[in-house]
DNA sequence: CCCGACCAACTGGTATGATAAGTTGACCTT
DNA sequence: AAGGTCAACTTATCATACCAGTTGGTCGGG
């Protein structure tokens, strides 16, 4: 009903300024941004917040800063990592790029069923155990929303199960981007989220440690969910889609 | 021969030190940090690094700092992003984790593959032909370390011209992961970067369009350094290795 | 002419103080 | 017991110094 009251510091709000300014190349790589004093004047902030949101940018791989000389902006395509994709999904104005939304469906479609192999080769019958439970818990769910974050919850679980931590770390980061359009999704994925039955499928092949197994449930499982995705963004053809 | 001073700003001293620490487990997710203030008496430096410190270690999920509380430390785990990869592949004495290795490499063989399909998918003669550079030096190559460099960026082309961004920004990450390792990497990789006969029927099956072929090469070119990696890794079953 | 020393005017880096604003828990009132 | 009040924390912000490195010039001796 109601929702936390979103406060953001002035070094977030200048880390995010600048960010959006440059993944919409608005600041190209190359150019030289301001130095910390006059982005003081044009910003209206202190010096500390600037040089926090200038440190930011510069662990995010958006610039290079050097003493002595201007700060540089960078290719964010060339040194940003995967944490940059909530912020290549959407833009400012609330609009998904659908090439980028492209790209995350093909990556879950590529690391799924490695991760459900994995799984089964190594979560044992203790994952298992656990999935059922969240199976289970699908299984009388009513409401589409609760049923999403069961499914977000029963691919936790099995991500952490795989033991692989590159995936773990990578799996942390879709989910941040995930929650950007969390709720286009909810309808998007709905036929995806109420397989529960590859679901159980894939539980079971955990608990026999049938790596193939596991790994064929993943891919027929989130091919439901691709396939409806690239459908509603083929009807965007390389534009963009206006979120609610 | 000479190799550039590192230099880093106090912040950023901050910043890894406290990163490590709580990588290590030496700070447990759940236990606070000490205030700001205090901080700055511990580790003798200003509030000012302090906070731009602190602030990169909330981008980077690792704590939660709210404003009249403590910040309290995150399961980095659950929150950190790929970025934190090389962080967690060698820890502050130069030993490697064997673990996270062999989750990386996983992640690597699982990627390759669909990274060349994309790419022969999308990427086009221009793509070829940009492969093909690279593979003709590649074969005049003489130094192991030339050749290391040039497979990377044999990696590189192949990743831009699939054209998917969330692998590119993931094989960013990767890189810096890769970079840390960088010298150890060139013995052990050594078999997969000779064959450079593979690359070009890649670039080959790229020019035709042909994603299987491509996708095949790409599985046979990367299994070559993986089985390597893990064969070295076998020797110290889950223990540490050091790095010269 | 060239090269190096020098210097002034930038740049970011550090330090310190004061003030504002949010959180918590003890305590007191009703 | 529920709710209000307040003191003692915390982080957030601001302002102003000064330190340190880079840059680009001028200048003088070879």
């Amino acid at each position: 009903m109601f929702e936390a009251i979103a406060r953001r510091s002035l070094s977030d709000a200048v880390f995010h300024q600048l960010m959006n300014r440059i993944v919409s190349d608005e600041l190209p790589a190359g150019s030289e941004l301001p130095s910390e004093r006059v982005l003081c004047d044009m910003l209206g902030v202190n010096r500390g917040a600037v040089r926090e949101g200038l440190k930011r940018l510069q662990q995010a791989g958006l610039v290079t800063i050097r003493q002595g000389g201007p700060t540089l902006v960078e290719d964010y395509l060339s040194g940003a990592g995967l944490e940059l994709l909530p912020s290549l999904l959407v833009d400012t104005e609330g609009h998904m790029k659908v090439a980028v939304a492209r790209s995350i469906i093909r990556m879950r479609q590529t690391l799924a069923p490695d991760i459900a192999r994995q799984a089964a080769q190594r979560g044992g019958p203790a994952l298992a155990s656990e999935l059922d439970k969240i199976v289970e818990r699908m299984r009388d769910a009513t409401d589409l929303a609760e049923l999403q974050q069961m499914a977000w919850d029963y691919w936790q679980a099995l991500v952490r199960g795989s033991g692989n931590i590159a995936y773990r770390l990578a799996f942390n980061s879709l989910q941040k981007t995930y929650r950007t359009i969390w709720s286009l999704l909810r309808e998007t994925l709905a036929d995806e989220f109420r397989d529960v039955a590859t679901l159980a499928r894939l539980a079971t092949a955990v608990r026999q440690g049938d790596a193939e197994g596991a790994a064929m449930c993943a891919t027929s499982h989130v091919r439901k969910g691709c396939a409806a995705m690239n459908a509603v963004l083929d009807v965007y053809r390389d534009a963009e889609l206006k979120l609610p």
